[in-house]
DNA sequence: ATATTTGCAAACGCTTTGCAAAATT
DNA sequence: AATTTTGCAAAGCGTTTGCAAATAT
């Protein structure tokens, strides 16, 4: 007990199945739905299963590189079963995100590195106007 | 909320001691403060400030692109004064949020373009350890 | 047998809002 | 005089947490 931070044991991720159903939601889900989404959805297979879990899992999942959490700076997170280096773009309107496939963050992250930042993630969002809402008029 | 800006009336900015003492504090402040601490700092000036002026004042500056709010994705948003462009480091350790000077999205938002959307701004984030966390012993 | 995980409800942190009074134009 | 802005308190949203029971290892 003295040596708490450094004799706890490494948190092995027990199989549950509200995980199994929060995962496979995910990887069937292309949309970065929000936790309140993820949920609904996966009440369709666990009618019993709490929100808590919900959040606790995604976020647990996210730590674990397993899935992807983004911030868009409006509204609540989305995740994304993407883990893979993309952008996001958040419509200003719609509130959709979309994924951007952009290759960007390898010469970034070696300047961030020389400048002596140790990187663990980053997030790269833009917000405008998608180009379904562009065709709209301004006003609906 | 989200069509204010489309559809409401010229918002003519009105001068106020409020809200020329927030714009100046976040001028004389390269710490990319949270609402809080600037409340905290305008207090000194206009001891009877209230806090949602503070939120109300940052938002609407931000919003006409007078100081920029840089989403970090963990806690509050913070301000900066700076509006160039550049990407913002946030330390996962000591919560300093850096400026990184980088010329990254003038060709990024071109490419946006060519798929159909229309950026408005854009943000990148990066997390880890900064210098100055990565001389520290994990524990303390 | 032990550790983790769950559901529930309550609390949380940050931010926004309704209102009447005050200040700016 | 008209409109915006303020301070206050209350509500809001998204998320996290303490707990005892249930479950996975």
């Amino acid at each position: 007990m003295e040596h708490d931070k450094i004799s706890k044991p490494q948190h092995s991720l027990r199989v549950t199945k509200q995980r199994k159903a929060i995962f496979a939601v995910l990887q069937g889900d292309t949309s970065h739905p929000t936790a309140e989404e993820v949920y609904l959805r996966v009440r369709e297979q666990l009618p019993h299963i709490s929100l808590a879990t919900v959040y606790r899992n995604l976020k647990l999942l996210a730590r674990q590189g397993l899935i992807r959490e983004i911030t868009t700076g409006d509204g609540p997170h989305r995740y994304d079963f993407q883990t893979h280096e993309h952008a996001h773009f958040h419509c200003d309107r719609c509130n959709r995100v979309y994924d951007v496939e952009l290759d960007f963050s390898t010469r970034l992250r070696h300047e961030l590195l020389r400048r002596g930042f140790r990187v663990r993630t980053h997030d790269l969002v833009f917000r405008g106007l998608c180009p379904a809402c562009q065709s709209l008029s301004p006003s609906d």
